[in-house]
DNA sequence: ATGGTAGAAGGTCTA
């Protein structure tokens, strides 16, 4: 099962690119970031007609995450529990049940970004990390095939950014985000793309500016975290770089794992 | 040197 993250910068100005990427990729799940559109507006024909499942957490203006599945879905949640008053969309998880195979639960995210920091962004950051990591430590109970992915926009280690110096005092970087991180994974989670790729550069995102891309001066933020039960079933990871290279394209490119049946 | 670009909204914010 082919299972992907890709932070699109809006699904409405991206649709032809993001439809060329689905129809070569063919992943059997997708979930999306900042599709920066409310449910009604989200593109449900396009992706109908290509066999997906769909469960949309949209918003106006801004975030907005939807998760695609070739399989059914069965609980479908759209918030991530711990503050009723937050009202972002960032989150999307459902139990994605292939006929015949195992199911998988998969959990969709697009973290806050937190700059300016310190501030009451960088505040709402960390309280969301503490949220996604009592999420996960409910999830990881349930001993299940479980793909935690998304946008983290955190910069796990220095050999995740091309410039790490230019970061430090970003909220990507911080400290304090890298510790929330590392207690995350320290649950018993696995970072597929690291452990597939220990040695290669793994950038997902590269600024608009100052021709971020053409110096390749990129960042890792995109992630997919797997439970034990996951990742004995790892077979393969990989960032889709090429697309940052494309037309009109996303700064984020698709991350993905394959698991066996 | 405190810039640069992109997107959605709509006369500014977020990233």
């Amino acid at each position: 099962m082919k299972i992907a993250a890709f932070n699109v910068n809006s699904i409405g100005a991206r649709l032809p690119r993001i439809l060329e990427w689905f129809d070569a990729a063919r992943p059997d799940v997708a979930v999306l970031q900042e599709i920066k559109c409310v449910n009604e507006k989200f593109p449900e024909l396009e992706f109908g007609d290509r066999g997906y499942n769909i469960a949309v957490n949209g918003q106006k203006s801004y975030n907005g995450v939807a998760l695609l599945s070739k399989f059914p879905l069965e609980d479908v949640l759209k918030t991530l529990p711990g503050d009723e008053t937050d009202d972002q969309a960032r989150y999307v998880e459902a139990l994605i049940c292939p006929p015949g195979a195992r199911p998988v639960r998969v959990s969709g995210l697009y973290a806050p970004n937190g700059n300016p920091a310190p501030g009451p962004k960088f505040d709402y950051k960390l309280a969301w990390m503490r949220r996604l990591n009592a999420r996960a430590r409910t999830l990881l109970a349930l001993e299940e095939a479980l793909v935690i992915c998304g946008d983290f926009n955190v910069i796990p280690q220095a050999e995740d950014a091309a410039n790490p110096g230019a970061w430090t005092q970003d909220a990507l970087f911080l400290p304090e985000t890298r510790a929330a991180w590392r207690e995350l994974l320290n649950l018993g989670l696995t970072d597929a793309l690291r452990q597939m790729r220990p040695h290669d550069r793994l950038f997902t995102f590269w600024d608009y500016q100052a021709g971020a891309w053409e110096r390749d001066n990129g960042i890792r933020i995109d992630h997919m975290l797997l439970s034990p039960q996951a990742a004995d079933r790892l077979k393969d990871a990989g960032v889709d770089r090429a697309e940052r290279g494309k037309n009109k394209p996303s700064d984020h490119v698709p991350v993905w794992v394959e698991l066996s049946a």
